[in-house]
Order: C-alpha cells, then structure tokens, then sequence
DNA sequence: GATGAATGAGGATTCATTCAT
DNA sequence: AATGAATGAATCCTCATTCAT
C-alpha cells in the first residue's frame, strides 16, 4: 500500500549527471516532501536509478545523505543571504533584494520544505540545523535590523517595537519561502502550478509589495 | 536507536481522560511534531499509557487515527471562521478578528504544525485534508475579498490587485500560523519558549499591526 | 549458499515448552556452534518456529538474547562450582568432584562451546561474561588451591610452583570441558558420538585419572 | 555501529611486506578471533591497508583466503608433528618434544584460535581442515600411541586403556593449544598478557609437567 | 595490482496490524 | 476495554563479489 515513490517530475533526473549527484537530487526531493524518516532509502536509490546498497559507497548512513543534501542546499542560499548588503534601506534596495531571495528560491523551489520538514520535527536533525546556519544568520540579521531601527530618523521600520523585530524576522521567513514550501497544497487549492513562471512571477510582485509594507509601513515610494 | 517517544511534555497526558482522548491527545502531538510516517502506534499508545494493540479498540486503523485527529482539531477552528463575519473593515473589527484566531490557536497550539505536516507532504492525506476543509473555506475567504475589494471605494484591500488575492489570503496563513507550526525552531533560535503567555501576547500585538498593513495598507487606523 | 539452519537434531526443540523457552534452546544451540556474529536471528526464530519478529516480542535485541542464553546456561554450572566443597583431598572426593561436573556437562552439552566461543572472540561480549562469572569462580578457586597447597603437608598439588596454579586451573577448565566444546571435531576426527552414554562415561573414567594426576600427582590412590 | 576492525595491534602488519602477506596476516588475526563468518572482508582489506576489491587479486574468495590461511598456518605446524620422532620415551625427550612445540606456537600465537574456531563450528570449513590435517596426523600419533603401549614393558603410557588413548590425544591438544587459544579470555582473568616471554616460558615449563605426568605417570624423571 | 562504484542477498530490527485470552 | 504474542512487509544497512578503469 505504499505510494509511489516519485510524485514530483523533478525526481526524474538526467542520467547524465553524477551518480552523487543523482542521489542528492532524490533525496532531496524526497526529503522534502516527506521529511526525514518518510524518506525511504529503498526510494531515493529508486529516483537515483541504482540500487540501495550502492547509496552506501557515497554516502555513510541516511543522516549523512541527509546532511549533504542540506549543506548542498543551504549553502548558495545562506552566502546570498550572508553577501547582502542594504545599502540604503530605500523602497528600490528593497526590492531589488526581494528579487535576489526570489530568483535563488526559484533555482531551488524544493529547498523551503526541506527547512519547514525539519523546523517542525524539533530536534534531532534540527539542532545541528540551527547551529549551524539558522543561528548566525538570524543573530546577525536582528542585530543590523535593531541598529537600523534606532539610527535612521524616519520611515524605516519604525512602527515596531524592538521586541516585536524577531517575530518581524520570521515574518520575513514566512512569506518568501511559505508559499513555496506549500507548494504541493497551493497546487490543490488554487488549480495552478505555484512553481510555474507566471505564478512566481506574482509572486515576486507580491512579496515586494509585502517587503515594503512591513518595512516601511506603506506600498508605494 | 529511537529517540525517545516523547519530547513535549504535553505529551503526557493525565490519566483522568478517557482513553479515547489520551490517544487523541497523544497522537496529535507525535502527528505534529513528526508526521504521518514518523508517528509510530507505538510510541502514541506509550503516551497514551496504554499497550499499542488497545488503539485499535478505539480506531480502526492508522489513518482513522490521523483522521479523527484532524476532525477533532480542526472542527473548532474552520467552525470559527465560519461564524466570522467582518461586519465592517474597521481596524477595529480587523483586530478583533485577529484576536479571535490568536486565541483559538492558543487553545491548539499543536494545530498549526499538524495542518503544515500535511501542506508539506503533498499528496496523500493531503488530498482529503483539501477537499473537506480548505478548499470550501478558500473558497469562501476569496469570494469575499474579491468582492470587497470590488465594492468597497476606498483603503480596503486596494493596493492588490486581483490575482495577488489568493497570495494574500495564504500570507495570512503564513503570518498568523507559521510562528505556531515552528515553534520548535523558534525555540531554538530565541532562546525563549514561544508558546508563553508574553509571546502569544507578543504574537498577538504584532499579528494586528501586520493585518492591519495587508488590510488597509498602513498601521494605524 | 547459506548452510541450512539446523545442523544438530537438538536444535528441534518439543512445541510443548513455552516460546520463551523454544527461543533460549534455538539460540544455545546456534550461538554454540557459530558464534554470536554466525548466529542469525532467522535461524534461531526457524529453530524456534517462530517469526523472526516475534524474537523480539521475548527478547529486546540479539544482544539480550544472547545474555539469556548465557544466564540460562551458566548459573546451575557456576552454582554447582559454588556449592562445591572438596572436603578433603582424597582421591574418593577428587572422583566424586570430576562426576559432579562431568554429570552437569552432560545435561548440558553445548555449553562449553558457547563458553569457548566467547572466550576465542576476545572481547565485547567477553568482559561481561568474565566480570559477571569467571573472574569470581577463578579468584575463589586460586585461593583454596594455593591455601591447600600452603597447608597440606604432602602429596597435594605439591609438584607445582605457586605461579603454575593459574595455568592448573585453566587445564582443569580445558581438560574437562575441551571433548565437550570440540565434540563437533571430535566426531569428524573419531568416527564416533562424543555424546554418546559410552562416550561420556568414558571420558568420566579419563577425567578422573587426569584430576588425581595433576592434583596428587600419580593415579592410583 | 560495527566494533573497530582491529581489537589486536598484531593486525597492523608492516607495510613492507607483500600485499598477499599483509592480506594473509590481517586475515588469520580476524579469522582467529572472531570466526569465519564474523570476520568481514572489508575489515581483512582494512588490516592489510588494502581496498576491498584488491584482495580478489590475490585470492579467488572469502573461502580461498581461509584456506591460504590455514595452509600457511598449519603446514609448519604439521610438518613439525611429522618430523617429530620420540626416539625414546625418556623424561629428556618428552620435554624436548614438549618445547619444540610450544617455541613453534609462540611463533604462531594465534594458531589455536583459529584452529579452535573451525572445531567449534562443527561443519563447512571444518570437514576439510579435518580430512587434509587432523585425520592423517591423528590416526598416526594414535598408532604410535598404541604401538608404545603395546612394546614397552613398563612406565610409559601403561595407565591408560586402549581405548582411553583418542581422550588422551585430545588431552594433549587441550593442553598445549588451550591456553594459546584462550589468550583473550586469559587477560581478562588473569591481568597478565598470556603471550608475553615469561608467561611463554611458565607454560613450556608447566606442559612438560603435564606431558611427563600424562605419559609416564609421574613428574620426576 | 589497485580501486571506486555497483549489486543481489541477507543482516538485525521496526512497523502496523491481528487475534486469542 | 486491555494485552501479550504473533506476523508479513518494510526499515536501514552490511556482505561478498564483480567489473570498468
């Protein structure tokens, strides 16, 4: 009574590549849309086109396929995140760094499930997780968001209250990766591929709308 | 080596209930905090305090389990969103509403973590999970905005266009539920227990003010 | 290529006695012969007549399986040794002691080779068996021989230095249990059942004659 | 979690030795201790600095290997035994005897064990071992036995039935092999390396005790 | 010779589920 | 309503072995 093991085409990858690389992308498309222990290892050799046993010669144990998949997937995101420099908080530096978080998301649609997988399972996987990326990011991100807030006279991100900043940081979170990793239910409810051009299209339009909004307390310039 | 059955302390459950909820309550922790697959009838039942064969005097499989999970927890909620009525699009009343849903969550906090379990999982569960409440309640939500929007002349919801609106309604899913379903994470990240009483409140404050900037486009009224 | 489960007939045990039971007689039989790592899991639930599975309805892990097997068979050996008293050294009493054991080893044949199987494998399994049983009964053992041998005047263990008594006991050890633990070459190299009556009742006669050797050093009294 | 290759520093071979030696050492260290089926041809390769796949090079299977290894071991062994000539039956020849044993064992200190391991095993590997080496040197000492006791008039083994002879053979082996065997389970009784110099000599010293007593009777020449 | 990658068979163990008690 | 024992199917992983390089 087992389902399938691929649903997504994406799991279908070109039997050009690496086998590495084959297998990471199976697992993380498994890992993704059934988390840690849904992910069979029967099934990621499946969508890899090799058998089980041969996972083992490139990867020690499933946690450690897990971890690759995760630094293979984090790492582009983090060092765009860890590169980016607000200049000046204006409604166009805005924008312009909502499209950066957009355009690499679209180059890695599956990754934000693959956060949400774990950042619901609280623990065992997650702390490493935490530890290791979420931490120094989201300290480093108050801290520039808290020093903006007190220095700049007028405008930015002043309709917050300084406790109220790590939950606007979250917030953040939500609406950039949310609608993509809800894919597979935005698909249901809406009768529209969210991962299509044109949906992440409006959705880039939308989440700039929102930045400003949230930082700037209103829409236009 | 499994890790232990429980984690959240809430998990156990006082032995007064009948055994029917002890299961319910159990299963909807470990359902939340790990999934369909990662929750084992093992692991409910020992949080049940009860032998794993005697959850099926109680449900007839697994998946009833999970369904009457689902139905218990998610009954009140969409039956609140049923009665909602925005008489007006006064902050005031945009506040109140928000209230509202703060304060069922607070009553469920697991609810939000089980509902993102299933978004994440794509398929499956997810389906049923769609058609019998989301869908219709979407549905529902849209047809309202778009004809408030419509109708209304001016500051409601007229900084969107059409097709933005079904993204603003999963935003506020995303703003409203998100920090409850990752309340692990946050956990993690903040140092601090984000199911406290001074967090909800936090929580609270700030998910007016964010209605409020989707709603009307600015905070304060 | 696997060989077949069952080599011994004894590893059929009656369908009368307890799971429990049928399990601990399986795994004795197999852990003697092939060693904990030889022993599969499979063959023992075969020999049992039971599902692999349901090994772990009666025993958490091979490894505590294992450890029953061990207590099970040891503790009426080890307390035959304890209750021991070798009155005084006379030949009658070195005679009655030989019987003693040789008669225990005859109900319980397998156990030396479960013994000398750990004992070669040098290690995990080994330090619990030597800190649980052997270390006690030999340091008991060394004591009352080196006592006897500082008190007797004549004829007792007096051929031996006080640095040979430890070797002595060993050759106690692998004079009478060695036929015993090599009975599967013993019957290759002998064209005979080393567990026949004639057998054993012959290796009684010879175990005596060796005892009041190396105790008093000629055979007849 | 699989124990570490090597428990024995012997395993270490020096890398200037041939491959097939460095595999052949390796693989009598492991075979020795932990049996045919335990020891794991990755962990053989690991011992001699060697992948996996190299050792198919130099040897056709698991189950050539072994017997490599038992050719190697054995036939200095053997060969020993078959130019061994009890001129007389004198006490001076017995221990001479009894010393070129035990410097050839302390040449090979983990001969025993492994021979010890296939005894156990009753079977497979077993039935070679016993009709190539055991059988022929058995069935030739047990003549020469039986020959002895028939010729000479007095002393030498005229305590022993005929049919006490095959026991007393056996005997022999217990003796002087057992403790080799044993070694590991000697150092955690005893606190002492078995195999260290003075633990060697101690035993030559008590074997020729054993062997005088167990041939003539009597310790003293 | 040596090795990385591949694999079918089998290893211990867990799983959801059943059923007699 | 509760449970101990049983089980087929799956779990992750190891094994000996092969083969192209």
């Amino acid at each position: 009574m087992r389902p399938p093991a691929s649903i997504d085409p994406a799991d279908q990858t070109p039997a050009t590549s690496t086998s590495r690389e084959r297998i990471l992308d199976a697992a993380e498309s498994l890992f993704a849309s059934r988390g840690f222990e849904g992910a069979a290892m029967r099934d990621i050799a499946a969508g890899a086109g090799l058998n089980p046993a041969s996972l083992y010669n490139h990867f020690a144990s499933k946690q450690a396929l897990f971890e690759a998949v995760l630094e293979r997937g984090l790492r582009p995101l983090f060092e765009l995140l860890d590169t980016l420099e607000l200049v000046d908080w204006s409604p166009e530096s805005l924008d312009a760094a909502t499209d950066t978080f957009i355009a690499q998301l679209a180059r890695q649609p599956r990754l934000p499930a693959l956060l949400e997988q774990e950042a619901l399972s609280g623990g065992r996987h997650l702390t490493q997780l935490t530890q290791k990326w979420l931490r120094p990011l989201f300290d480093r991100a108050l801290a520039t968001f808290r020093g903006t807030r007190a220095e700049r006279a007028t405008g930015v991100l002043d309709h917050w209250q300084d406790d109220e900043l790590p939950i606007l940081l979250m917030t953040f979170h939500h609406v950039i990766l949310g609608n993509f990793a809800l894919a597979p239910m935005l698909r249901a409810v809406l009768d529209e591929d969210p991962l299509s051009r044109d949906a992440i299209e409006r959705q880039r339009r939308f989440a700039r709308k929102v930045v400003r909004l949230l930082v700037l307390g209103r829409v236009s310039g």
